[in-house]
RNA sequence: GCGGGCGUCGCCAAGCGGUUAAGGCAGCGGCUUGUGGUGCCGCCAUCCGGGGGUUCGAAUCCCCUCGCUCGCCCCA
């Protein structure tokens, strides 16, 4: 085979599917301004000690999933597999926490090196917002609200909002030696992916997708059972504000995050019309990020949405229908002159507002006309030889119900009469 | 990294050991020497992801490989 093709798991993303992307990401721009959160961009590569640090050694995205080389330099560098370490460290590498708290999103590809399914690709798009300074059970709700809502805003049904409380450091930290030690017990009766988790990371032993493993689970002491009257009390406040904004809710006492630096809010937003990969959002609290990336101790928040398993959902749903780009004008030509007028009209036009597309192959005009029509042009402009001797253009309504005499005016004059029926109110 | 399914024209799709590799859509040219949406005519894979093998003979059988896809793991 000679002719190349794009790498495993990088998808182009093609002209008719670009609408829906624009539509999103259009969407959540506007969402995002209303909801006083700014944009910030970072760069795709970054130092691999970043997510080292930032992700966790521990992580199978750390561990196996990185897209990491030597540069020119003999630097280690990695594409970047998530957002939320990036933001965090252009917040502190420009001082951005002691100028107040951070209401950012961010928006782009991430790179993983796993194996492609339905809602999973390797090089992936995620939106994602990030509240950095923000402590307050309160913030955890606006930040899950303002996910909700831009789904819903999107018009995505069928989700399902699942959430959990891993409570504070201490709170975990405590909640881990109880766990290890009961989990060592019964070292024996645990599958091999969760014994080597039990020195690991031993809260994802709970997250255990082996039956025989969460059997025995069931058993387990659990996490709720080992938060502080204050953690407690804090979660009841996020379900509270919740369910005062009619926001639903299920709790999953399942849903873990394995890093020290995550505490108490922990949420995803799911869909059962994904296939496997049912996560839309996923999100929560990493107060303990920050200083782990070497800034002032920062409470924060935040989540990220995978776009492709949005537009996935999206283009299931036949409410979703986007329109396709209008073009104002097509403009036929016929001989050498016609088409330097033509593509004159065209730039005139264009400079005005419309949206014009030429017809640069000098075919026969009924080839040329044919082609306006499916353009989907409203109207085409003419220009043949007589035009050019006369120095009029000819225009024809391609969307008239009725036939409709075409006229033949001038270039101004028939710039003046397409403002007036396209641009006019 | 590990399993299952699949790979014939840009897209869809016949073919199931001997065909000049159907057909549809899209595209291109024409019918109409300057006027569209319908219709009609013509063109559009010496080749069946790639390589090797079996056979007188393969797109059709076997092996390897690449890719796509679904699932496991993990995650958005």
């Amino acid at each position: 085979m000679a002719s190349l093709q794009s790498l495993r798991g990088m998808a182009d993303l093609l002209p008719e599917r670009i609408a829906l992307w624009q539509l999103v990401e259009a969407t959540a721009r506007e969402h995002f301004r209303r909801s006083a959160i700014t944009e910030i961009r970072t760069p795709l590569l970054e130092v691999t000690e970043l997510f080292a640090r930032g992700i966790g050694e521990a992580t199978d995205v750390v561990g196996k999933e990185m897209y990491t080389f030597l540069d020119r330099g003999e630097r280690s560098c990695t594409m970047r597999p998530e957002g939320t370490a990036s933001v965090v460290r252009a917040a502190i590498q420009h001082g951005l926490l002691s100028q107040g708290p951070q209401r950012l999103w961010y928006g782009g590809p991430m790179f993983r090196y796993e194996r492609p399914q339905a809602g999973r690709l390797r090089q992936f798009h995620q939106i994602g917002v990030e509240l950095l300074g923000f402590a307050d059970a309160s913030s955890d709700v606006e930040a899950i609200s303002v996910a909700w809502d831009l789904l819903a805003e999107l018009g995505v049904g069928g989700l399902e909002l699942q959430l959990n409380s891993l409570g504070s450091s201490e709170d975990r930290a405590r909640y881990r030696e109880v766990l290890v030690a009961w989990l060592e017990q019964r070292r024996d009766q645990l599958d091999t992916d969760s014994q080597a988790r039990i020195a690991s990371n031993p809260l994802r032993v709970l997250d255990s997708k082996n039956p025989d493993t969460q059997n025995l689970l069931a058993e387990a002491p659990s996490l709720a059972s080992a938060l502080s009257d204050g953690s407690q009390a804090r979660f009841a406040a996020v379900q509270q504000a919740l369910t005062v904004l009619g926001i639903p809710f299920a709790l999953n006492p399942r849903l873990v995050r394995g890093l020290d630096y995550y505490s108490h809010t922990a949420f995803e937003i799911t869909s059962s019309q994904l296939g496997a990969q049912g996560t839309v959002c996923g999100g929560g609290r990493y107060d303990g990020l920050v200083p782990q990336l070497g800034g002032p101790a920062t409470p924060a928040i935040g989540w990220a949405l995978g776009m492709e398993r949005l537009v996935l959902l999206l283009s299931q749903s036949e409410s979703s229908a986007v329109a396709a780009p209008v073009l104002d004008l097509y403009v036929v030509s016929r001989g050498e002159a016609a088409a330097a007028q033509a593509l004159a009209l065209a730039r005139r036009c264009r400079q005005a507002g419309l949206a014009v597309e030429r017809d640069a192959s000098g075919a026969a005009f009924a080839k040329q006309f044919k082609r306006a029509d499916r353009s989907g042009a409203c109207w085409a402009a003419v220009i043949g030889e007589q035009e050019v001797v006369e120095g009029v253009v000819g225009l024809k309504n391609l969307r008239a119900a009725a036939e409709q005499a075409d006229q033949r005016l001038t270039p101004e004059a028939l710039l003046e009469a397409l403002n007036k029926r396209l641009l006019g109110p």
